[in-house]
Parts: C-alpha cells; structure tokens; sequence
DNA sequence: GAAACTATCATGACCACACGTCGTT
DNA sequence: CTAACGACGTGTGGTCATGATAGTT
C-alpha cells in the first residue's frame, strides 16, 4: 500500500505496453505489427509490407510516413521523446510527461514525416540506382522527369539520413578510409557524438561507418536532419543494418568492417572494455533494478572544450567477437531496454523514505537521534499506522 | 585573442538507521 | 522442511564541496 503510493514513478508506458503485445496489426498483412503509419494512404503498415508498397514505384516512395507511437501502438507518432528515445503520440506523450514534474521536463521534438526508401532500394532499382544509393540510403538521384528543386530537397533529406554525425563528416570528407587513422575515428566524435549513452549502441556505431567517402553534401543540413536520422536508427537498428547490407555496394561494407577492425584496435588501445553489450558500472543489477537509472545518467556534463567525452563513463570493453546471431540477439536486448528504460528516479522502499525524510539532519547529513526524539518518531510513526493503515511495507 | 575573474550549474559524498537478504541454528 | 535468529549490506534525502562551463572584464 505504502510502497504502492509512491511508486508514481513508473513510467505510463510500461503500463499500456503490458496491455498486450502490439495493439494494431498492419492493414496489409494483417500479420505483424504495424511499424509506420502512411498519411498517404491512411494506412497503417508493418515494416515488411511498408518496404514493398513504397518500393514499388518512385510516387510511392514519397508517401509521407510517420512511425507509429511506441507507447499504445495505436497511433501515429506526433513526437520523439528524446529522454526516453520514444516516439509518442499526442495522447501518449500529454499522459507520460505530465505524469510527474521530471518528465514534464524531457526534450520531445516534433517528428519528421519519413519519404523515401526506409529499407533500401528496390531490387528493380538497384542495378540503376547505385550511385543513388551509395549517396543516400534512399532515393536521392537526379529525376530528370520531375521537378527539379524537389529533387534537390529530396537528395539533400536523404544524404543527411546517412550522416550520423555531422561532425564526422565534416572532419572527413578528404579521410578516404577511417580505419587508416583511429585517432581521428575517435577524437571527430566518431563514435561518442554529443550525448554518451549509457546502452552504447553497437548498432548506430556500426551502420554510421558505410558512406565515409562516399558523398559529400550541404553541411548546413546537418543539424537540422539529423534528428530525423536519429529517428529512423532508433527504429531500425538491426533491420536497418541489414538493409543497408542490401542496399549499399560492398565497398561501404568493407567500410563498415574497416570500421569494425579499428574500433576494435582503438578500444584496446584506449583500455576501452565492453562486455557483450552490457556495460556494467559495477553496481548489482536485480530484476527490480530495470527500472532505476543512476542519477549519473539523468544528465549529461559536457566534456572539456575541444575533447570528446569518450571516457567520461564507466570503463566499457569493446568486443567484436560476436557471432550474428548473439550480436543480434544482443542488440535487440539492448534495444528493449533501452525502450523501456526510465530516467525517473524511482523509488523502490517508501518506507526508507518516509524515514529518510522525517530522520533530523545536521547540514543535510543524517543525524544521530536523541532518546526523546526516538521516542516522539515512535509515537509519530505509530500514530501514522493506525490513522492511515500504513505499516507492513510489501518487498518487491 | 588571451587571461583572469565571477556566476551558475551539475554532481558526488556524507550521514544514520530501518529494512531486505542470506546463512546458520 | 520450516521457523527463528543474527550479521551484513542496501537505500533513503538534504546539504555542502568541488569541478566544469559560460559569461564578463
């Protein structure tokens, strides 16, 4: 009872994800789980059958989609949390961030419409399109039968879908192959750009390492766009790899490979340490503990000015050892956590807070309590018990 | 532009003690 | 096998110290 009340924390997802296990089905298949929601033709799709309707011909790829709310899976995303790494409807996300005053308080962006090829390209397309798609992951070639400054808009939202860092690219348009230099991998933010995540994701890390030399494009997109991309690998870590294994030319796999090998190296260098995609800050992890995150993750601490924050957190081991299936076992686990992951402090003993807060203090500092003030704490917590029913405090 | 200084912010440490867990009897 | 007991570790919140950063001079 007492524990109950203050476990308000509990994230307002996980209450409507344990509902069921998805709660609409794609309109096509009627088979899977709808993945994105097509304004175009007001249909909700799966990830399978969204890649073959809007592959089928160019004016299909540019239906507008958005993903569909990973929250209640009912509706179109109207926003992306970015907390929580969530994209959210617009009934979802008034329900999970007024549901206490730090959630209140988490950075949500409205979301980007996706066009375009989300899969790779089309079988149809490939042989043709290859340079497109070397460039952009989608469609991005000049259309000569169409307007122009459309296509240029196109060209330039799809090239900046493949940057994933713009930093990155900034640094290395002339770095022809990045496994040549591991410092400039690492210090151009490479790997850890801008926020460090606690689930370091293997996936991103690795699907960011294709187009190094491959194109090169309006930086001034970057900032903007690169949310959106954010957007898709967020949805598509391990299927979008392995798209992208269909869709680019294997010069950009040996990139990614090339990428491997020096992450590798790098992290042994560095005394990096990852283990199997988990990284421990040696603290006991239980089955209740899934849903505490250290405070130390609640916020991020810039690094110093001109460095990357790469060892800022705890010490990770990276290993590449992996065969397919565990890696992808691996990351799909990290990718459930990370979903369902809180940044609310939650708390898992109200009794010890109740204490916690009525204990008296010296300068913040717990203090020792005299007799008399046991005495009266006694009284005070047995009155407590009889007036509200408060007393045998349930363990989880 | 560089250096020095101040203001602001974030984070970890500290404390006592009730409670949970585990091993032993 | 179960219950009782003891030892030990954990978790809790307010304040302060410290370090980093941003802004100003």
């Amino acid at each position: 009872m007492l524990e109950q009340d203050f476990l308000t924390t509990t994230s307002a997802t996980a209450t409507v994800r344990s509902a069921g296990t998805w709660a609409r089905t794609c309109d096509t298949c009627r088979s899977a789980p709808c993945a994105v929601f097509c304004r175009a033709d007001s249909a909700y799709l799966c990830a399978a059958c969204d890649a073959r309707i809007h592959a089928a011909n160019r004016v299909a790829s540019r239906h507008e989609r958005v993903w569909v709310c990973e929250a209640c899976e009912r509706a179109p995303a109207a926003f992306l949390c970015k907390a929580d790494a969530a994209s959210l409807c617009s009934t979802c996300d008034a329900d999970i961030h007024s549901a206490n005053p730090l959630a209140s308080r988490h950075q949500r962006v409205p979301i980007l419409p996706i066009s375009g090829y989300l899969y790779g390209p089309p079988a149809t397309l490939l042989g043709a399109e290859d340079e497109g798609f070397v460039r952009g992951g989608c469609e991005v070639e000049e259309e000569e039968d169409e307007g122009v400054d459309h296509d240029m808009e196109d060209e330039n939202e799809a090239a900046s879908w493949l940057l994933l860092n713009p930093l990155k690219n900034n640094n290395n348009n002339s770095n022809n192959n990045i496994s040549n230099d591991h410092n400039q991998v690492a210090n151009n933010g490479y790997l850890f750009s801008g926020e460090v995540d606690e689930y370091l994701d293997l996936v991103d890390c690795n699907s960011c390492g294709g187009d190094e030399n491959t194109f090169t494009t309006n930086n001034t997109h970057h900032h903007d766009e690169y949310s959106q991309q954010q957007q898709q690998q967020d949805h598509y870590g391990v299927p979008q790899k392995s798209y992208v294994g269909d869709s680019v030319v294997p010069v950009q796999q040996q990139q990614v490979q090339n990428f491997q090998l020096g992450l590798e190296f790098e992290s042994s260098k560095a005394g990096f340490s990852y283990n199997g995609g988990s990284i421990s800050q040696s603290v006991s992890v239980s089955s209740m503990d899934v849903g505490v995150v250290p405070e130390s993750t609640m916020t991020y601490s810039r690094p110093p000015k001109g460095t990357i924050d790469l060892f800022s957190g705890p010490s990770i081991q990276m290993s590449s050892h992996f065969s397919p299936m565990d890696r992808e076992a691996r990351v799909l686990r990290y990718r459930e956590k990370k979903k369902t992951r809180k940044f609310e402090k939650t708390i898992r003993y109200a009794s010890r807070k109740a204490y916690a807060e009525t204990r008296p203090r010296i300068k913040g500092r717990f203090a020792k309590r005299t007799d008399v003030e046991a005495e009266v704490d006694q009284m005070f917590s047995t009155s407590l018990i009889t007036e509200v029913g408060y007393g045998i405090v349930p363990s989880f």
